[in-house]
DNA sequence: ATCCTTTTTTGACATTTATCAATGTTTACT
DNA sequence: AGTAAACATTGATAAATGTCAAAAAAGGAT
């Protein structure tokens, strides 16, 4: 049950037999569809997620009702939506599945339970954030420094496969640029 | 010594007596002026640091040279360039104080030996990642959802004390518009 | 395979924001 | 206090990007 998360942890927990396998009880499996909403805005997201297969996206809704794409995430991958999740507060973005994924939740409380009970899980949860924020601030680096080619062609060299995996209207909304202008940028 | 410091860690690390006498040894004082650059580009930050008093930035260099501010941090706040800090790798961009500064610093050394030999400083380390996450996954989203004009009202009004710490010129990097921009967006 | 829906591309135009230049204002230093 | 340097504002113009609309291409369901 749960093996190819059972061998990731294996690999980046440092955690073997009776505890890893107590901590692999607190995780349910759980199948998206395309396109599912896995979490509402004005939710309060419960859950976090790792994707076993697939792949999940969090975005928002402007001011003229467009969707902009925060967050992607693929295999072997944590996803929640974290200002709704740590503090238990309502969501202001949504959480959807833009592939048929296999994922595994875990709830707040069970989460946060593991954290006080096994210093490991806490050290993997703390080194994962440490890498998820570095990600964060090279993408606050590319929005502050970067015009909308730039941008694209940093997304390309730096993610190239991920690009193949979404469509161009949420790659234009990941990289904060009309669909229409990605669609320029690419023809150069 | 380390006066103000030890009364901030009192209330947030779950931490006293000899131990936290003993992760205060850790600290040491260091003052800067305003405008001083306290880590180059291409260097490695071998520190994290505490400020007592002051404010620092961190920013980047574009092609055309100016400056973007990627973040700003003042009193009773941590700050280091977190992907040279953490990856021990040289800095994309600089450090520098904005203001006559006193700060704490420690040693990426003594700081991850702090964390391997209590629990408790990992706990708070790893709580304050996960609020300058959230800060972070805000400003990505003020950046893919608002334009100019809102990216400054939304800073008005969630940091009005901050603006006026900042020059206009620091302000304008921060909020990724040119400094006209931002004068034209003030006058409404 | 075919039809229908969705996505992508392309063009014309509008809007936002950057750039350059000039002037006025503040700040820092001696 | 006085001076030089840095900063802030304003106007004119240019460049980048958004919006709207239509055509072309791709993908899904039956």
């Amino acid at each position: 049950m749960h093996k190819s998360f059972k061998q990731y942890l294996i690999q980046n927990l440092n955690l073997s037999g009776e505890k890893l396998d107590y901590i692999l009880t607190h995780f349910e499996e759980k199948n998206s569809k395309k396109n599912e909403i896995i979490i509402s805005k004005n939710k309060i997201c419960s859950h976090l997620y790792f994707i076993k297969k697939g792949g999940l996206r969090i975005y928002c809704i402007g001011s003229n009702g467009q969707e902009w794409t925060r967050y992607v995430a693929f295999e072997n991958e944590f996803v929640t939506i974290m200002p709704s999740f740590i503090n238990q507060e309502p969501s202001t973005t949504y959480l959807q599945s833009i592939e048929i994924s296999e994922l595994l939740s875990i709830s707040f409380s069970n989460f946060y339970k593991l954290i006080d009970l096994f210093q490991e899980w806490e050290s993997f949860y703390r080194i994962n954030l440490e890498n998820i924020h570095i990600n964060s601030i090279k993408r606050i680096e590319e929005f502050i420094t970067l015009d909308a080619k730039h941008r694209y062609k940093n997304c390309l060299k730096h993610h190239p496969k991920l690009i193949q995996r979404m469509s161009n209207k949420i790659l234009a909304s990941y990289l904060g640029m009309s669909q229409e202008t990605l669609s320029r940028q690419k023809s150069k």
